[in-house]
DNA sequence: TTAGGAATTGCAATCGCATTGCAAGGCCGG
DNA sequence: CCGGCCTTGCAATGCGATTGCAATTCCTAA
């Protein structure tokens, strides 16, 4: 683990999350990557550690609001930490995810808003997910080199 | 059948994609419906049809610019067809899908335009999908009767 | 401190969607 | 009619995810 105990136990405790060792060991996974992750990258990094298990941590963790899945076309889920607004009721990570085609990492930007989209009449929107694919920042800046 | 063979085979030609019996019965299921489909909702309309010549069929479709795929989440891959500008090069079909929370349908809104979104510096935007949860036009109007 | 019960974990089995290999069939040009 | 290519069908396989069940751990209460 590289994060301080105590600081993965408040995160925990703050969405109402009992807390055990594995869920430490998952968040702390988590909190290591800058872009979401499937239950493989976890598992791969968590080596010892059953898969079902980190299916499960993560599904409690999307049912309290710590967590929001992804879906980017690549096959397999992916998700990654929430905004502190979501909680148990619900989500509000109505934010950009960003795929790139080079490195295939798909990253949140949450400071990249949506602008509201206008519907045909009759139409209600209750949420929304915009997926943008191209080239990241940290990939872009390899390339021009 | 329920579309006339040489209208079926027209589109195909222009998308210069092979015509066989088991196309032609795919594209005419496909034009039944206004939203989008899963293979599985082909298998069971094209009865005794094997189910990988549907996958093939519709990988072909999509190879040309026919149909593309849509991620709604539901686990399973949905597709819809194209607008005629897409074809072998790749596809331009950068309009709103709806996912419909009542009849968990997924259609396309081509005429709904995605504004611009502004990405963070050194972000590139190669394409984007945006996905929009809640009720369709049809769910809403029975709910209010 | 200990007993009991609820929550969590691990293993095995299973499910559903999708893909691949390979052989058979159909179609077309020569 | 023959030969080759594209297409189709069947069987097997891969892979992500889920479920059932038993074992374990954790927490609480006596």
């Amino acid at each position: 683990m590289v994060h301080d105990t105590g600081f993965l136990e408040n995160i925990l405790e703050q969405k109402q999350i009992n807390i055990t060792a594995m869920r430490l060991l998952v968040l702390d996974a988590l909190l290591q990557h800058q872009h979401a992750v499937s239950v493989n990258d976890l598992e791969k990094m968590l080596q010892p550690v059953d898969r079902i298990t980190i299916y499960r941590s993560i599904k409690t963790f999307e049912q309290r609001g710590l967590v929001h899945f992804i879906a980017d076309g690549s096959g397999s889920d992916k998700f990654a930490l929430c905004a502190e607004t979501c909680g148990p009721g619900g989500h509000q990570d109505m934010h950009v995810h960003f795929l790139c085609n080079v490195c295939h990492n798909t990253l949140c930007l949450p400071k990249a808003l949506i602008p509201p989209v206008v519907l045909p009449q009759g139409f209600y929107t209750e949420a929304y997910e915009l997926l943008v694919k191209g080239i990241c920042q940290s990939c872009a800046e390899k390339e021009s080199m």
